[in-house]
DNA sequence: ACATAAATGCAACAATGTTGCAAATAATTG
DNA sequence: CAATTATTTGCAACATTGTTGCATTTATGT
């Protein structure tokens, strides 16, 4: 028998127990192909009218529980999904990076290898995740303006 | 002649080059009397009719860009407000401090003596403002579960 | 190939935020 | 204190983001 070829998409769906539909595999590969945070708003644009509104919200939620995708929000509010490491699953998420978010182009970076100390809360306090967000311009922006 | 009787809240919005208009001065005082950051969703309710929806929205931006506010959204996106500490003006804002948003009752804690490092960037990129929430169980939402 | 549980698409709705414009009002000036 | 003016407000309408119920379709296991 051949071996069966499929995409990486796949085997990722498969390993979190999800069934290979076109909108996740249509989802997925946008998200992977993208170096920075996706807002919702971009996605629905790229997908057109292959993938409902609704499927999209759905499918976002759904890879957000089984540990596939971070949701951040950026200075606006307004959400952006980004690939989780390898490390995460539904059970733990390792999102505990830090996340810069450029005022020119909006831009949501994720940057893994950033440290930061952690924080002492007062007595009764019980922190269950951290979100540390930088504002400014980005290298890219920056570049551009000068 | 008699020294004339003005709300600190009038002083406040004369401080920053405001007329003192009805609308102003009530939100101002419905955010001056609470130790939390408070839900524009909040606000409109308390308000009822006595403000207008968009007179609401426009005068949180306002005091937002003079220093009288800051914005913090929550784990959800939302935006909640705060009254600014005095070094706050219309040119620089100092509101550094860390944010806690409890998962039970949502409600937005500015914790303003919670000191914490500042953090690396990689090159190229400039910070302009530095957003740290932790969002977990307060102490209220902890007592009462006990 | 079939049965079934899961996922999708559609319609309708809810919450949050924005814009243009006419009417009202706070502050200023005479 | 009355008139003027620039500011602020309220209304209507709209934009964006996100949710819910339900009928239909589809992926998966047998």
């Amino acid at each position: 028998m051949m071996k069966e070829v499929r995409s990486k998409y796949a085997e990722l769906l498969e390993k979190h127990g999800l069934s290979k539909t076109p909108p996740r595999l249509n989802i997925l590969s946008i998200l992977t192909s993208r170096k920075v945070a996706t807002p919702e708003s971009y996605l629905e644009k790229k997908l057109g009218d292959r993938v409902d509104r609704v499927t999209l919200y759905r499918t976002l939620k759904t890879f957000e529980e089984k540990g596939i995708l971070h949701k951040v929000l950026d200075q606006k509010g307004t959400a952006n999904y980004a690939v989780c490491s390898e490390k995460c699953s539904e059970h733990r998420h390792y999102d505990e990076h830090m996340h810069f978010n450029c005022l020119v182009c909006n831009r949501v970076y994720c940057m893994d290898e950033i440290e930061f100390a952690p924080v002492k809360l007062p007595r009764g306090f019980k922190a269950k995740s951290i979100n540390l967000t930088i504002t400014g311009i980005c290298r890219q922006c920056e570049g551009k303006s000068r």
